[in-house]
DNA sequence: CGAGGCGTTGAATGGCCTCAACGATGGTGG
DNA sequence: CCACCATCGTTGAGGCCATTCAACGCCTCG
């Protein structure tokens, strides 16, 4: 694949972390002025567009990633050829934690939307780790974020009827429950994620708005019935 | 729930780090003689029956624990009350790493067969893990591996046709390829980890052994065809 | 010996999948 | 600029597989 070439011509500048606008809630929230005067490797940024290929599974893992804006989905294939989609990573998240421990990449990273990241090589980041005691436990914090994120898409989201999943799934991607808007996917990712036909994705998605539980204020962007679909979800 | 009660009359001894049998495949494995003399607090070994409810869902998390022999289960409940197993702990196995983060414990943790572990107090666990880098890595690894094994079950145990599930269930449990003897478990549990109802996986544990690809060595012990076992599990 | 738990099996229902067709959309090239 | 094509979401029909509800035998244990 082409990635190289892609990920050049996404470059997009050096990183500023200490005056990074994520600072507080990112990887590197625990360092302080003169730890990153240690860090002498760069720390690029990039800009995705959708369908871009950010890592493959098996690729050797020499960076992490964290999401500035976005969506990226993290995938895993069987050996049918059938693949699912394991994860979302989204603002603040960081992908590619196995790099850490020089391991290859455990899934494909492909983009969903416009998506900004930025790059560290993850020898920067063990090297930090261990005189680091904030940053050590955040990257704990991560891990364990990561795992719980697993565990929810399996009893969350690979349990239940199609409609439940479905019903979980958009109440998931409500960010601001204020508004409550929602950013949805193609439907094919969708069944990847929720275990399902892309048919049946469809289906349940074009029922919800016949009912008024979603109303599309934009392509692909829905308001979503949070009370109504929470009922779905639990109920039947 | 009893369970302290419990615990105390499962208490089979201290343990002794240094001499531990699993010494080399184990947390502790990079600690050298003079890190154990830094451990003031005791750690407790405990012999477990099936059934017994080694911690729960919420329950604040002061302990990491080693499976030593055995199996526990470590499951999750949906708002509804239906209960899905996220994953299994076997020999050599830690669970309980989000006590690391003053977290509550994220699972119930269930005995599934006679199972004897090691109780680590998390903050010993801790200390020892900011001032020694092997121990760091190896909590880093063992992280990583509850990752991959939650992603597994997702693409593996949640995918696909029932069968496909059941027959990748039994090969997952096979620990020696040479003698090929799978130690089987309640039906329903069975259902819990593959998503299916407990009639449905025990039809296709029954269609299995009919089939002769399972032959009952002892009671819920099978010896299994892999290699037609495998066919299934990819194809159909 | 009776009770309860567990594995198994049957019959019927229904939900999801499969295969297929069609309209809308957006990008491309003439 | 517009016709063309590929992609994507949607919908329909039919069939299959898993669920549901029920019953039964076996085993353990009190």
């Amino acid at each position: 694949m082409a990635k190289n070439v892609t990920l050049r011509e996404a470059w997009s500048g050096l990183a500023d972390c200490l005056n990074c606008s994520l600072r507080a809630t990112v990887l590197f929230a625990g360092l302080e002025e003169k730890d990153f005067s240690l860090i002498h490797d760069p720390i690029d940024q990039y800009r995705l567009q959708p369908g871009t290929t950010l890592y493959r599974a098996g690729d050797t893992g020499e960076y992490l990633f964290t999401v500035r804006v976005g969506a990226l989905k993290l995938m895993q294939y069987l050996p049918d050829g059938s693949q699912r989609i394991v994860r979302l990573a989204r603002t603040t998240d960081v992908i590619g934690l196995e790099a850490l421990l020089e391991s290859n990449y455990q899934h494909d990273a492909v983009v969903l939307q416009p998506t900004e990241v930025c790059r560290f090589p993850a020898r920067v980041v063990r090297e930090l780790g261990q005189q680091n005691p904030k940053l050590h436990r955040e990257l704990m914090t991560r891990w364990q974020r990561a795992l719980s994120e697993a565990d929810a898409w399996l009893t969350e989201l690979s349990t239940g009827s199609a409609r439940q999943r479905v019903a979980r799934l958009l109440l998931r991607l409500v960010r601001d429950p204020l508004n409550s808007e929602s950013e949805l996917f193609g439907r094919e990712d969708i069944g990847a994620m929720l275990g399902i036909t892309t048919e049946t994705a469809s289906r349940t998605i074009a029922d919800f708005k016949r009912r008024g539980l979603l109303v599309e204020a934009a392509s692909n962007a829905f308001l979503v019935d949070i009370p109504n679909l929470r009922r779905i979800a639990e109920g039947s």
